[in-house]
DNA sequence: GATGAAATTGAAATCGATTTGAGAAAATAT
DNA sequence: ATATTTTCTCAAATCGATTTCAATTTCATC
């Protein structure tokens, strides 16, 4: 049914019905009820591609997943949705091939000059990042979940993962801890940048001074988490604690110090970052763990709130938000023992 | 850049460029080559709207999440970037509100009708599935990713869960275990049901009673894996066995038996289904997990590629891939040992 | 060199909506 | 009763491509 034939039916102008389902004001009470009635009688739906072309506007934020498919994605995707779903606005994951660097802006180029979305979320910024530079550059509406030091004005949402390591760590030196591991994420983003500048500010405020052999950096997983761990354990001077990046990585430092015989909580404190997800909880791990502890999805949803408020004309500049991290105490730590060397 | 335009710069009329871009025959190479060479230099792409106007296509595959935002999501949809990339096809991600069933079938009649994709994914069907009959009816192009038993043709891939879930109990029955529990998925799924029935008849086949009482259904988290081991193993004739239906729902088991002094392995199997992630492995588990084995990240790629052919004009009615399921044997499992009653 | 076939090219119609600018009808003011 | 304003409606232009159908050019053949 086109809008055409449609308008035909109800014996009015094209024109007319367009304004009526729109919502224009130039059309009276009565018409626009009798439009809307029948549009839903007869089933009438304006062709999206159709109005897209004309207005400009395609209803669809855009977000480009990188191969790794990180399971924190879902979790933000489902906030969005969650905002999202009274909109008539949708979510387009965009596929990013290879991570490399010029492939990388290939594809932000294209995709913002390619129209097929308003706006675009940009995940896990660097320090100094590019895509932020061409986005502005070329005009296209974006949010950036993260931040970056970059010297163009972008409109931001974070967290506070300095100031949560900062406490995370402070805790630990408080119970004792003083050779205090960091498993962080993969080099290169913000985020890990601000969880080492917390880690870092934390031990020297307290005089500790900063070992690089406790400090690795890699992938959310299990498996690293494992590996990092146990090869920190069998140092001589083995960590007390450690602070880690995600719950995988916890579930692996826990499995480390089990094979070597090492009781989480009181031989080896660990706290770990937990981005909440339905299905694997901090408070049930065995001993429960200790966490920063900030909602994926309500940043998922609150960003599609943010872009949904830069669509409708909001000031890009005018947006930062800095979400405060909890620091939850549970069993996986405790006042240091000395370890038996 | 529009297309008038470019063609103007070129000396060529607005039809030759759109041929020689889309690899029409009836332009002569060296024609397309300057065009092609000149449109790169000069930055002209066509506007991706007033293409999908006017040839009706949309190039997105629509893909419908519910709000549980499960873990398995993202490998899917990383499997399907993969195979998308070198697409000019995007995906949507359509959020469901409710689960109610009224909401889902008008969500889809909806989605159908509002062209925004050329077709949809259909994930954990019903065994009567109504959402299937809506999308035949409408015309829709579709892609089931697990099966219905519903009376309409439709294309599917799927994994073969009875077999895997029969093979698993088998070996487990083979073990000597005859007191075997099932924490299953959700009920209502397809692929809950066959997983019920492979238990059910592996049970039969050797001439055991099943016991409702050793039989479970919820979401797969930790959880829910955890109070159902709990609560099986605390009953007075506790089972030796579990199959369990995915990853998260054996960490919550390991941790159910532990915490009643349990041995996983000796005093209890476990096998679960392993959707196979890239940030937690069977093999890593401690005891290392025996799994039923089907990657959800292959089934994305090929569910891709299926629609891909599906659009590319492929009959829909013979399209049906059933996947066999790997039974990987680790340390999770063992003989029976008569419990400690 | 003329002829017909094959290879190229282009003008104009089309996809299905929105929106501008103008006109008719109704309401209000003089 | 007429003039003026306000409210409502519509014809036609427009968004930026694709594609049909017709025209032109090139080429091979006689």
């Amino acid at each position: 049914m086109k809008l055409k034939e449609f308008a035909k039916q109800l014996g009015l102008s094209p024109t007319t019905v367009s304004r009526a389902l729109s919502g224009y004001p130039e059309v009276s009470e009565v018409t626009r009820a009798r439009v809307v009635q029948e549009a839903v009688r007869l089933g009438y739906r304006p062709n999206v591609n159709a109005v897209r072309l004309k207005t400009g506007r395609v209803g669809a934020i855009g977000v480009v997943m990188g191969r790794a498919g990180e399971f924190h994605f879902a979790e933000f995707m489902a906030g969005m949705a969650e905002r999202l779903i009274t909109e008539d606005t949708d979510i387009l994951v965009i596929p990013m091939a290879n991570p490399e660097y010029d492939a990388e802006m290939q594809l932000y180029r294209r995709l913002a000059e390619s129209q097929r979305v308003d706006a675009i979320i940009v995940h896990s910024p660097r320090p100094n990042d590019q895509r932020i530079a061409l986005l502005h550059e070329l005009g296209m509406p974006f949010l950036v979940h993260g931040r970056s030091d970059i010297d163009v004005p972008h409109p931001w949402l974070d967290i506070d993962n300095e100031g949560a390591v900062r406490r995370a760590t402070s805790h630990l030196i408080d119970l004792g801890h003083t050779r205090i591991a960091m498993i962080n994420g993969r080099e290169g983003a913000t985020y890990a940048l601000h969880r080492d500048i917390g880690y870092r500010s934390a031990l020297q405020s307290h005089g500790i001074e900063v070992d690089p052999q406790l400090i690795a950096n890699g992938n959310f997983t299990d498996e690293l988490g494992f590996r990092f761990a146990r090869s920190f354990l069998e140092q001589p001077k083995r960590p007390t604690a450690f602070v880690a990046g995600s719950m995988m990585t916890a579930l692996g430092i826990y499995r480390a110090a089990r094979s070597l015989g090492l009781q989480i909580g009181s031989d080896v404190s660990v706290i770990a970052h937990d981005d909440v997800f339905p299905y694997l909880t901090a408070d049930n791990m065995v001993p429960s763990l200790s966490a920063t502890r900030s909602s994926m999805r309500a940043a998922g949803t609150r960003c599609a709130d943010l872009v949904l408020q830069l669509l409708a004309g909001r000031s890009p500049t005018e947006i930062h938000e800095l979400w405060p991290v909890e620091l939850i105490l549970r069993e996986s730590t405790g006042p240091v023992r000395t370890p038996r060397t």
